[in-house]
DNA sequence: AATAATCTATACTGTATGGTATATATTGTT
DNA sequence: AACAATATATACCATACAGTATAGATTATT
C-alpha cells in the first residue's frame, strides 16, 4: 500500500491541475494553490522543489489522463474506422471530459506557456505528438489490414484529423459554445468515410 | 495633425500590444512595459487608467489590424470563390502575417484570458464572430449570384471553415511547426472546392 | 512504547507587483 | 515670449509574490 507521504503528493498533484490548467503557469500563485488543497506552504514545498516542478506534474497528470482515454477508445474491439469512429465520439463530449481538468490541457498549457515556460511548452507539443501518433497507428493497421486506402501518409492523415479536431477544441473554448465541437467533429465523421476508399 | 499626446498614446498602443499577446494578460507586468516603451510607469498611468485598459487597447489593436487584413482579402474584385482562395492564401502565411503581433491574438487572448480576465475573453470571442460573419457574407453573396451552392447556411459553413482555420493556427502555435498551416489551409482549398457546386 | 525519519505549519525573507501623489518637464495657445 | 495646460518622471505606498529556515507534529521502524 501507498505511505502517507505518496497519496499526500498525489492529492496535491489533483487538486493543484486544475487550477494550473486554468488560470495558466504565472497565472497561479502559491496562494491559490494552498487555498486549493487546504494545505501550507510547508507542505508544497516538502512534496515539490518548486512551483514549475508542481505545474510539470500537474500537466503530466492531465495529461495522463488525456492520454489514457485516448487509448481507451481507440483500443476497442473492431475495425480501424470503428475505433477512429469511437475516438471521434470521445470528441464530441470533449468539453464534458475536460472539465474536471479545468479545460483542454493541450490547448490552454500550450498557448499559455508559449513565452512563459519552456518546459510546459514543450510538454504540451510532446503530448500533440503522441496522440497524433496513436491515431496514425490504427489507421497503419486499417490499411495493412485491407480495409482502406488514405490519400496520404498514416501519420499525414492523423495530423490533419487532430488539426481539424483541436479547431474545434479553440472554437468551443474560446467561444464558450459546444456546438463547435459537435457540428465539426460530426462533419469529421463524414469527411473521413468519404476520404476513406 | 495629431498632438503629441495622442501620438504618444498611439506609440504606447502599438508597443504594448505584442507584449501582452506573448506573454498574457497576467504574465505582463508594469515594468515588461515600461522596459518596451522605455516610459515611465507615470506616462503609462497618465495615457490609461490602469492594467486592464492597456490590455484591452493592446488587443484592440491587434484585432484591428487583422479584421483589416480580412477585410483587404476578402475584397478583391472577382468572384466569391476567388475572395475565399485569396483569404486561405492570407492563412497560409498567417504566422507571418502575425509575428509582430507576437501570435494570433484570438487565439492567444482568447485562452489566456478565459479565466483570467472576462473582458478580454469577451472581447476574443467577438473577434471570432466578426470574422465568421464576414465570410458568411461571401458565401451568402455567392449563393445570390448563383455561383454556387452551399450544403448547410453560409454561416454555418463560415463556422466550420473558420474552425478548421483555427485548428491549423492552434497546431502550428502549439508545436511551432508552419506545416500544420500550410497542409491544413492546402487542404481547405480542395474541400471547398468539392463541397460547392 | 521509544525512537528515528519524515512530513507539515509557522514565521519570515527579499523582491516584484499594480497603483498613486507630486514635482518637473514639455506642449499648445495667446 | 510668456503663461496655462498637459504630459512625464520620480519617489513612494501597501500588498502579493516565490521561496526558506526551523520548529512542531505525524509516521514508520525497531
Amino acid at each position: 500500500m501507498s505511505t502517507k507521504a505518496e497519496r499526500t503528493t498525489a492529492f496535491i498533484i489533483e487538486t493543484v491541475a486544475p487550477v494550473f490548467n486554468k488560470h495558466g503557469y504565472v497565472g497561479t500563485s502559491m496562494s491559490d494553490l494552498t487555498d486549493a488543497t487546504n494545505l501550507t506552504k510547508g507542505a508544497l514545498y516538502g512534496n515539490f522543489e518548486n512551483k514549475e516542478a508542481l505545474a510539470l506534474a500537474a500537466f503530466e497528470f492531465n495529461r495522463s489522463l488525456l492520454l489514457t482515454a485516448v487509448d481507451e477508445h481507440l483500443s476497442i474491439e473492431g475495425k480501424a474506422i470503428a475505433k477512429i469512429e469511437n475516438l471521434l465520439d470521445f470528441y464530441k463530449k470533449y468539453d464534458i471530459f475536460t472539465m474536471k481538468m479545468g479545460g483542454c490541457p493541450i490547448l490552454n498549457v500550450g498557448i499559455d506557456a508559449q513565452h512563459n515556460n519552456k518546459l510546459l511548452a514543450a510538454a504540451a507539443k510532446e503530448t500533440i505528438k503522441e496522440i497524433e501518433g496513436k491515431i496514425a497507428l490504427v489507421f497503419e493497421n486499417g490499411i495493412n489490414n485491407g480495409e482502406f486506402k488514405l490519400p496520404v501518409s498514416p501519420l499525414q492523415f492523423s495530423k490533419q484529423l487532430f488539426t481539424i479536431i483541436q479547431g474545434a477544441i479553440s472554437m468551443a473554448t474560446i467561444t464558450k459554445d459546444r456546438k463547435y465541437l459537435l457540428n465539426t467533429v460530426t462533419y469529421l465523421d463524414v469527411l473521413i468515410k468519404r476520404e476513406l476508399k
